[in-house]
DNA sequence: ATCGATATCGCAAACGTTTGCGATAATAAT
DNA sequence: ATTATTATCGCAAACGTTTGCGATATCGAT
């Protein structure tokens, strides 16, 4: 294992000083053209990397993003990730991944780590009973946060979500203009905001526009909650539509339909709020609204590099979503 | 923002030196109990929290892995990942995830990120056309790597992969239990290892246990490509099995299939080598030979420990498959 | 020849930690 | 009382970089 070159390396061969060395190198106007030519010469000769480590000690900062999210393996969230490491690194970033697996420890967890570690920022899909108390702290460290997808409800927070009243709108309005008139509408963790949010739009939707419609609204934390709550109902009642408010869910419901031989759209219709990918290899192709994780990533990154470029901000922006129509209307 | 409690604020605080406050953080037997209580108590109650920049910096290390895979959005890498992350923070370890979108060019790039942040060890499943050069940079550089999945055929590496040889044998005996007698395969980039080791061993089998089978074998490089592949095939020709070898190719061919309402497996039988997940969901299940991301992702970890324990070996060592049944044969 | 402006560079401190070594005091052994 | 041993701690250097400030030299203008 050779010693990495160093600034003082070059410097000694020079005979001249670090501090000379340095500058030619981040072309210092202080510095003449002839030194800076051999400083860089002989940097690329040796291969001059430049130490992170003295760099990040000395500035105090890194380029380095945190990132927590519940569970990296999730349609949503890992197109999210490639996005954000898509874009981070377009700008000179790097991106540590943290998952909270929906548990309040683990993600405060993380939070000290990415203090511990002085990130330069730190974006974040909160879990169910988050602690407020982590994100007082990284602020008092002076590393911002970017909420997003899963955001806690507090005013003064930087949040990027996605259209989500706007989504259940459009899935509730879909819903009417196909003339669905008894509707099972299943729904995630009631604790979170976005739940709460998606629910109360598409219920508000139907009572504005179609009152007469019946809704059955259940809620479930998994896959196979939800496609044990699919085949009940399934099974005993005459549903017409069914309504699906996450890809997981989505996954549970097309379970329980397949096992009970329930053809779509012929005996039941399928509506989803998806990411995208997995509507479109069901048969037949699953009609949704579209939240697209690749698309949020994109804008949670570079709202990141416009709040480090010194845009101070606090209000939350979102990402609008669309219907994409397949087959099971 | 407050600024953060040192070594010398407390050290201050407690009219001792650096070096003792230091030391008595880390339970050195020179301190007396007496200060170390001291010395603890007062830095839980400023919060302190080691400066990582000065850690790395002076010990010439971090505990940061990279780790490089084609892109991050994938069934079985996102599983890969979810698993690593959680087997580094168990050990202490942070995870810097790069994608290298099967290019060469960002792949050297995300390894010289890698070496420029000195991470503790990479990581990386390769894309077609990888330059060994900087490779041996990193090791020159005295970081280990660990090549997995998809690995460069250099005896010398340290290499864990999937039983890729096994799992193709496995899917083979499979086909020709049910006496599939006109077989599509439908493989991925023929300059991958990982493509060229499921194909001898998936010929191999037949032409030792039945030389009699028909066998058509086709490459693509996405899942489009799949998809219009196994149209063509499948309205001209009277194949009864197609396999599919990776889960991208899978969902290709599932969609051209369900395009031409040809019905599994009344019409054709299909099996495929997966991560689990996407077989599952489809209508009826696919009968697949799994090869775990999760598991790769945990085995990975451990070795790399092992590695950084002081364990110094250079062979490849190899995960195991298994036939999981769906109805689709 | 003197002065001021400008170009070019070096000195030295600082970032916060770790660690080899020496210093001091206390205690035990002779 | 002297020496050896041990317990406890501080000094200072080092990791590699950045940066404010001062130093020197060069040159044109007066």
């Amino acid at each position: 294992m050779k010693s990495r070159t160093t600034l003082k390396k070059i410097s000694s061969s020079l005979n001249i000083s670090v501090s000379t060395v340095s500058r030619a190198l981040k072309n210092h106007p202080d510095i003449s053209e002839d030194t800076k030519r051999k400083v860089k010469e002989l940097a690329s000769l040796l291969e001059y990397e430049p130490n992170t480590y003295a760099i990040n000690l000395r500035t105090n900062s890194s380029r380095v993003f945190g990132l927590i999210v519940p569970a990296i393996s999730n349609t949503f969230y890992d197109s999210f990730i490639a996005a954000a490491e898509q874009k981070a690194r377009e700008n000179g970033f790097l991106l540590m991944i943290l998952q909270s697996g929906d548990d309040p420890v683990l993600e405060a967890e993380s939070l000290r780590l990415c203090r511990a570690n002085r990130v330069a920022g730190v974006m974040i899909s909160i879990s169910p009973g988050s602690q407020s108390d982590a994100f007082r702290k990284l602020e008092e460290a002076g590393i911002p946060i970017i909420f997003f997808d899963k955001v806690p409800d507090v005013e003064t927070y930087n949040k990027v979500c996605l259209a989500d009243e706007e989504a259940a709108m459009i899935a509730a309005s879909t819903i009417i203009k196909y003339r669905k008139k008894k509707v099972l509408g299943v729904f995630g963790n009631p604790e979170l905001s976005i739940t709460q949010k998606r629910l109360l739009a598409f219920k508000r939707e139907f009572e504005k526009e179609s009152p007469e419609t019946t809704l059955i609204i259940r809620h479930c934390h998994n896959s196979a909650e939800a496609e044990v709550l699919t085949s009940e109902f399934c099974l005993s009642n005459s549903i017409d539509n069914i309504f699906a408010m996450s890809d997981e869910i989505l996954v549970g419901v097309m379970k329980a339909l397949y096992r009970s031989n329930i053809r779509i759209p012929d005996d039941i219709s399928v509506l989803a709020i998806s990411n995208g990918f997995l509507p479109e290899i069901f048969n037949p192709a699953i009609t949704y609204v579209e939240t697209s994780g690749f698309e949020l990533g994109k804008l949670v990154m570079k709202r990141m590099m416009d709040y480090l470029g010194g845009q101070t901000f606090s209000r939350s922006i979102i990402l609008p979503s669309r219907l994409v129509e397949g087959k099971s209307m």
